[in-house]
RNA sequence: GUGUCCGUAGCUUAGUGGAUAGAGCGUUGGCCUCCGGAGCCGAAAGCAAGGGUUCGAUUCCCUCCGGACACGCCA
């Protein structure tokens, strides 16, 4: 369905054309100054330049041109050159009954579908998900949603980090605390346990002392080990390099991981379409190194082989990207263009969006570069990088528990759950239980669009008792204003209403009516501009001013009380169109709303 | 050092080459015979600083101050 602004500009582009004008002159915008009018065009001040006359003689005599239209309610033509113009609210009315009867709700979808892979979560294997995974699976689960909405076939991977040094460095920890497992007997010949040697929580334990241990903790004067060190080095090279006994404790590595990932994905309603890993990737490296050097592509520098990036136009110089270490082995960009290799072979993708923090600029620059220079992806695929700011505390630093240290996921989403549980009981009476289970839905719409209600780019200040309040520009408020029409609705059934097939919209002069049909009139336009700038805080500003304008509407006029059953009617389908925008946002945003609260 | 990004009200933040920079929290003044007052209506308060381009700059360019980050064998 056309955006209401583009049927609008169709008037005054038919208007700059019938005066002798190029009709892009005609671009309508909402207006900036409420007060005067409610659309604005500006194109004659534009236009002044290329033709060479005085704006206001351009702007009067496209006035005069389309003055009689009938979808105009006022059209004038302001000093220096603005043109403002009022619609009938007769148009608009029409326009949010074709917006209510579009399966699509007005939203028109991509022409030219693309296979689109979306790369975030980015979890590692054996380590709790902890904040820092919070904006990749957050702001990735929203933009592969509102690019599937596009109309676009998405796939979500998470990409798991499931093949480096740490995968050595767990094997050779748990070989010391468990020696006398098969696993690490040479001489072992029989078929290695199903069952897991170790639970999730154990496995958690595990990397972060061997951790430690490799590196040493200056901070406790505790030296590194540089023989368990070395060791965990042989060891990822023997996992590496097919291992058997390797291969299957790391297999129940992984096994074990993955369940306790999926289960905290789950409690963040993010769900990925693949789980795949580095390790997938492997396979296809030698032969990829191989054609890079056959090509020409890569040659050797200081031991490691490399690929040059630079490009004329860059204001510093982009290092050249590494893609065999001086030892031989892979590494970051190594891994992800392998896993480009099988996405091009399994998929091939028009469209891939990476997510992941923002300091990683450099690496992506590298890694598209050389994607694009090797012909592993074809030139005209496009590749997108969200680098997304960082997570801090109300001190301006990254956000840290009390103690300084990392927090994980699961508490950060406990602590915020238990701040609107206390929220809920100091309101009405509710038994504990159904406190907690809606706290848990809220909670989770105040985490989200705390962080969503941000331009991803920048960093931002995590605050939990503000992102956990009910009132103004958050997630709770938002949810509240669905409950609330719900609730109206709930009663307005009861009373016997029956919310029409049929959506019957009257015009109206109230100024609060006008204005939500004005906001509802933009859902299509908004997200168009959130999928082209990829922009889920977009959608988050729509809905807070979608929000207000209903809750304006609602405190002025008396919806079940109103005794003509026609306006009543128009009323009903008013909150119910509402209600349906607002829930389809959310739901793009990634959270939903419960029926009370 | 080089480069990237960012400085918007007390705090958290939108936004745009165009008219009077938009919100939320906080502060403050009103509104409950009414469908959920977890709401609504008002007030005070802001583009770090200085130049330039432009009819017009918060937006584009330069300088400068302040901050974050990155800068070949970690991911």
């Amino acid at each position: 369905m056309k955006k209401f602004l583009s049927e609008l500009s169709q008037i005054l582009e038919e208007g700059f054309r019938a005066c002798g004008y190029d009709a892009s002159y005609g671009k309508v915008n909402v207006s900036n100054r409420p007060d005067l009018c409610e659309y604005q065009c500006n194109g004659a001040m534009a236009a002044a330049k290329a033709y060479k006359k005085a704006p206001i003689a351009i702007a009067s005599a496209v006035v005069e041109a389309i003055k009689d239209h009938p979808a105009l309610e006022r059209i004038e033509a302001i000093n220096p050159g603005f043109i403002n113009i009022q619609v009938k609210s007769e148009f608009l009315v029409e326009y949010l009954m074709k917006m209510a009867k579009d399966p699509e709700c007005g939203i028109e979808k991509a022409k030219d579908p693309m296979t689109v892979i979306v790369d975030y979560g980015g979890a590692n294997v054996a380590k709790p998900l902890h904040i820092g995974h919070l904006r990749s699976a957050v702001i990735g689960e929203s933009v592969k949603r509102i690019i599937a909405k596009a109309g676009h076939r998405v796939i979500g991977d998470v990409h798991l980090g499931d093949w480096g040094l740490q995968m050595g460095l767990i094997i050779e920890q748990f070989h010391d605390e468990n020696p006398d497992l098969p696993y690490f007997d040479p001489n072992f010949t029989g078929e290695y346990p199903k069952e897991s040697p170790f639970t999730i929580s154990e496995l958690e334990t595990i990397y972060p002392k061997a951790s430690k241990r490799a590196k040493g903790d200056p901070k406790n004067g505790v030296e590194a080990d540089v023989e368990f060190a070395n060791r965990a080095h042989q060891a990822t090279v023997r996992l590496q390099s097919g291992d058997p006994s390797y291969t299957a404790l790391w297999k129940h590595i992984l096994s074990v991981s993955l369940a306790d990932l999926k289960k905290n994905y789950d409690n963040l309603d993010v769900h990925f379409d693949l789980w795949k890993g580095e390790s997938d990737a492997q396979k296809y490296i030698p032969d990829m190194i191989e054609k890079f050097e056959k090509d020409g592509f890569a040659y050797e520098s200081q031991g490691a082989l490399v690929i040059d990036v630079a490009e004329e136009s860059d204001s510093k110089e982009i290092p050249p990207c590494i893609v065999r270490k001086s030892d031989g082995g892979a590494l970051y960009a190594t891994s992800d263009l392998g896993t480009l290799v099988e996405r091009e072979k399994d998929y091939h993708p028009d469209w891939y969006v990476y997510l992941a923090d923002k300091r990683q600029a450099l690496h992506y620059t590298q890694f598209f570069r050389v994607a694009k220079k090797t012909g592993i992806v074809p030139a005209d695929a496009r590749l997108d990088y969200i680098g997304f700011g960082t997570m801090n505390g109300k001190d301006g630093g990254p956000f840290k528990t009390r103690e300084g240290g990392v927090m994980r996921l699961e508490q950060l989403i406990r602590e915020i759950n238990e701040a609107v549980y206390q929220r809920i009981m100091e309101g009405r009476e509710v038994s504990e239980e159904e406190a907690r289970a809606t706290a848990k839905v809220i909670g989770l719409a105040a985490l989200k669009y705390g962080d969503l209600s941000n331009q991803a780019t920048k960093d931002y200040i995590f605050d939990i008792d503000r992102f956990a309040s009910f009132e103004g520009n958050t997630g709770p408020y938002i949810l509240y204003t669905i409950v609330r029409i719900k609730s109206i609705l709930a009663k307005y059934a009861e009373q016997g209403g029956q919310v029409s097939e049929v959506t019957t919209l009257l015009p109206s002069t109230s100024e609060s009516i006008k204005n939500l049909y004005r906001v509802l009139s933009r859902y299509n336009e908004v997200f168009e501009s959130a999928v082209n700038e990829i922009a889920p805080h977009k959608l988050c500003q729509y809905i807070f001013e979608l929000s207000n304008a209903f809750n304006g509407f609602y405190h002025e006029t008396k919806i079940l009380a109103e005794e003509d059953e026609k306006v009543r009617a128009s009323y009903i389908a008013l909150i119910v169109l509402t209600k349906r925008v607002l829930e389809e946002n959310i739901e793009l945003l990634g959270f939903s709303a419960p029926e009370k609260m």
